[in-house]
DNA sequence: GTTGACATACCTACCGGTCGGTATTATAAA
DNA sequence: TTTATAATACCGACCGGTAGGTATGTCAAC
């Protein structure tokens, strides 16, 4: 049944060199255990396993399982899709040129791990949306933010003259974000990166079409 | 934790008229369990009580789970994509059109336990990809043919000059399936149609760009 | 009397979670 | 500066429950 490998399993490798204190190795050991495996099947003893630290450190530091998986959305995926996809926005001059560009960055900027495992916030959303309000709503909030941002910057674009008048800036972020989402997910199955690749023209082309041109 | 209660978790009601033999009760409870739950999370135990079925008939008719999560895909799941969304491309005049059509009709071909719980084979594929392989190659397949099918409509629809030049069949489709299920998520994570409905409008602004004016 | 279609009782592994205890460190009165 | 106290940071054996899976038995049909 697991095909996954210890070694496979996604391994945040910048941490393992610097000194973790006890609550955060289990935060990112839990936060690669739930992107492996999931929230449901992911072990409280492998995450100890993985870490030396032992149940008792783990109960010490969350009240259960529920809790520890809360703080690792809070702490760890927030961050996570903030610093990727959030945060680059800013520096966009022109963003059909700026989305582009992160979109042909995309294939280098995923490893295999990355690719197999798939976006940690669309696993999450998909799997526990439906079974856990305190994660539903958590997940909600990451990607209304993510959804505002994109479309900030599609004001800006529309007020600048980038694109055309008939776009609206949130139905254009939505639309991006699913899409990416999607091909990811399509990129997840396949385990290559040419369904990405593809996804990846076909939601260039479509950033080109509403360019104004000037 | 579990929001779900018996009467929200998927029931798909037109069969529960109809006689089903052990097999079938077996095989259409599971794929219930399974896209309310996920594979893992699923319960054997939840499966029989729901239909009064015993263990010895379960592992009479499946060699273990993992066997009877098989089945689900290739009788139940493969079935539902294929009548709802590859057979119906059989019916479009114009491509674009049809696709038009077909999203603007996805907000009342969905209930709200559909959103919820969201399309079972993207639910499927997120979780069992990366874990199981027999999982993965018969998703992969599912998505292949789905993809291949919309290819050689937009073909069709390239020859008869209905898309721009600029278009690649097999790109638009990828791109298509990506966005629409990356709706779907979108849809399920905030429990309301709102974000599928953004999401069409895109997908049908795309769809409306590409088109030949003539 | 053999086969298919179940039914029932039972097994073991593992799960999340608890709890009594201890080692270490911070605080502050003597 | 020493010492009493108290809070923090763990430790790890153990628990009840549930999971998937199995072994054995029944019984009608052919």
């Amino acid at each position: 049944m697991n095909n996954l490998s210890d070694n496979e399993v996604y391994w945040w490798r910048p941490l393992d060199d610097i000194e973790l204190d006890t609550r955060a190795k289990i935060l990112f050991a839990a936060y690669r255990e739930i992107h492996s495996y999931g929230f449901q099947a992911a072990s409280l003893s492998n995450i100890l396993a993985h870490t030396g630290v032992t149940k008792g450190a783990l109960y010490h530091y969350f009240p259960n399982k529920t809790e520890l998986g809360y703080a690792v959305i809070d702490e760890v995926i927030a961050q996570r899709i903030y610093l990727s996809f959030i945060q680059p926005l800013e520096h966009f001059e022109n963003p059909v040129d700026g989305f582009i560009e992160m979109i042909k960055n995309s294939g280098e900027a995923f490893s295999i791990t990355d690719i197999n495992l798939g976006c940690p916030l669309t696993n999450l959303a998909q799997e526990m949306a439906p079974i856990d309000e305190g994660f539903r709503t958590r997940l909600v909030n990451i990607y209304e933010k993510w959804h505002r941002s994109i479309a900030d910057v599609m004001v800006q674009a529309k007020q600048s003259g980038h694109i055309i008048e008939e776009c609206d800036p949130y139905t254009l972020a939505v639309t991006i974000v699913a899409t990416m989402e999607g091909a990811l997910n399509a990129a997840k199955v396949a385990q290559n990166l040419d369904k990405l690749y593809y996804c990846g023209c076909g939601l260039i082309q479509y950033l080109q079409l509403i360019r104004k041109q000037s």
